[in-house]
DNA sequence: GAAATATGTGAATACGTATTCAAAGTTAAT
DNA sequence: ATTAACTTTGAATACGTATTCACATATTTC
């Protein structure tokens, strides 16, 4: 594959408009010291030879390459496409690009870290993922930050960025119990992360405080997903011999949507008048006229720029601080409560 | 800002192993041709020095960067959130990075192009967005491939990948004819936009083959998006000047959950008893219980992979053609139908 | 008008890898 | 044993831009 013979790089700008190599550079720098005359030569020759900087070289003899990576988990749930679409728009807007890499739903995301290691990003943004220490202290050691998003670890000391699942659970829990639940299912996601594991927590910690006792409290696993929920509710549905509940939580909206379609489809329910059902997220589909879950909304946008002025702090701050003592931060922003029509709003 | 003191380069890692930089690359490059016992060593020092080759460095001096960019247009349709998500995943597979870029609705994606082109990828996909002549025929001259997904376009000269849109939408007026309707509403997409127009005619034609009067067919807008399909219908219904349709056809999936919802919420009509319905593209939230769309599927995985095909081919090829002309390829595929409840079975 | 300060410019070089080329070493063939 | 063919290797260099440094010109100051 012979390259094309007559590519224009600066120095052919150069040429055409009479100056040096260093120049054309200054040219397209806005903050670099040029004659205006000159400048306006050198953009002109540019025009004129269809010339476009090449950020490739740009990015090696920069420190930085101007591109952050996104690693998305889950592509199905919606609510990681939203987010995705926001950390796109919001760095395009800063001038950044996005390298975007998806990694199948439980295995661990070291190979895709590894790739974008390798372009010498200037960031990394971790969503639904699981990530080994080695690579974690891999990325540390290179010197590029890593921040999670809606989720945490113990295991690592990495930023994260998170919507406090504790009381949001507690909201619903508490919304729940007024409107007169009092037996209860709730749909786990996947049982390691720190998302669904936080929601279970709250939820039942506050039932607990409101006296439910835990006999009353069931647990089911939904997979994360709204046909994994779907599923499972159907087969617990279909199980005569146990006492229905009267309220159900799902740790995520789009399985809360699973949830609701299963109850109404398959078994005829009416909701919130047969069963209650709330989720969690706050995703855009969950709120079309089809479910009008309840749920609690994540401040998305706030999650997305908190995240990213965290990754932007910390690749500052590890140039002076040559110890690499990382320092974890965990932000913790409010979610907002959502009323649907999925939980009666007035006390039975 | 400084730059780290210790970076490991492939120099660093050639002096530990005692071998030339040269024989450090090769170690990484497969096919290259290296005594094993060095490729060991060379492998054992760089795991001891946490090396990562640099894929910049490598793109600047190699022909390719392995990178290839996403423009997406309409990120709210999940119809694009699904392309994304597999061009992603096939590109992922085949060892190739994807630089995302997103446009705002209707603006055009001149801007992100460039950025694109600036990082000399090695190809483009453009999936709904608008661009200008002067920026292909300068993706032209630097050499890089365009290909259109899910859209062609007759100004220039690009290579397209779309859906048949006329055969899929003869199929759904021949569905409703079928099924008893005789007053028709069409709730259009981007009227510029190809994919829009071409349904619209594939329905029309069809109808008017059947012999329906022009008068029985209607057209609205409905913005390409659930909520502006939402309010249109809203409005059209509320007039009870106007006869109402018994057959709604939106060009897009998306668009038609928001009738769908529109009608039976605000209306209580009920689908397809009152009033038939059907959408175009397939995508999976329209395939939800709480819909079950009757819709043409999109072959989303066969249309993606047809323009990776078109992409490396494109690429392949300018090396030897040195002459400009591109021969427009449009790739048509079959949608496959997709009888959901909103169309009745049974002929009225 | 001389000295002091800005300002603008180009030569040289760094960035980190891949490739070319020629030399050296190794194996096969006669 | 000797030539031929092949495999490995390192020195040198290309890739295209940004930065450093020194020099030259322009502007200010007294």
């Amino acid at each position: 594959m012979k390259r094309k013979p007559n590519r224009v790089t600066s120095h052919v700008v150069a040429k055409l408009a009479g100056v040096s190599q260093p120049t054309v550079s200054r040219a397209f720098t806005p903050s670099a010291s040029i004659a205006k005359d000159k400048r306006d030569r050198v953009l002109a020759a540019a025009k004129q030879l269809n010339y476009l900087p090449n950020s490739i070289a740009s990015s090696l003899s920069k420190a930085h390459s101007n591109i952050v990576a996104v690693i998305v988990g889950d592509m199905n749930n919606p609510f990681y496409a939203e987010s995705l679409e926001i950390f796109i728009n919001r760095l395009q807007a800063t001038g950044r690009q996005v390298l975007v890499f998806s990694v199948a739903d439980g295995r661990d995301c070291d190979d895709v870290l590894m790739r974008a290691l390798r372009y010498h990003v200037d960031g990394v943004v971790v969503t639904s993922a699981h990530l080994s220490s080695d690579l974690v202290s891999l990325s540390q050691g290179v010197g590029i930050p890593i921040t999670l998003f809606n989720r945490s670890t113990a295991d690592h000391a990495l930023n994260a960025v998170l919507c406090n699942s504790i009381t949001g659970s507690e909201i619903l829990a508490q919304t729940m119990y007024d409107a007169g639940a009092r037996r209860y299912l709730i749909v786990r996601g996947d049982p390691q992360g720190s998302t669904s594991r936080n929601r279970v927590k709250g939820f039942r910690d506050k039932l607990e405080s409101l006296a439910v006792l835990p006999d009353a409290i069931e647990e089911i696993d939904g997979d994360s997903s709204y046909s994994g929920a779907f599923d499972t509710i159907s087969e617990r549905f279909a199980d005569d011999g146990i006492q229905r509940p009267d309220a159900i939580f799902a740790v995520n909206d789009i399985m809360a949507m699973g949830c609701a379609d299963a109850l109404r489809d398959v078994f005829k329910l009416r909701i919130p008048e047969d069963v209650m059902l709330a989720g969690f997220d706050g995703i855009r589909p969950g709120q079309l006229a089809a479910y009008q879950l309840t749920t609690i909304r994540q401040p998305i946008e706030e999650m997305v720029e908190k995240t990213l002025e965290l990754l932007d702090q910390t690749s500052m701050s590890d140039d002076d601080d040559e110890t690499d003592q990382i320092t974890q931060t965990d932000h913790l922003l409010a979610g907002t409560f959502v009323p649907g029509k999925t939980v009666p709003s007035t006390n039975i």
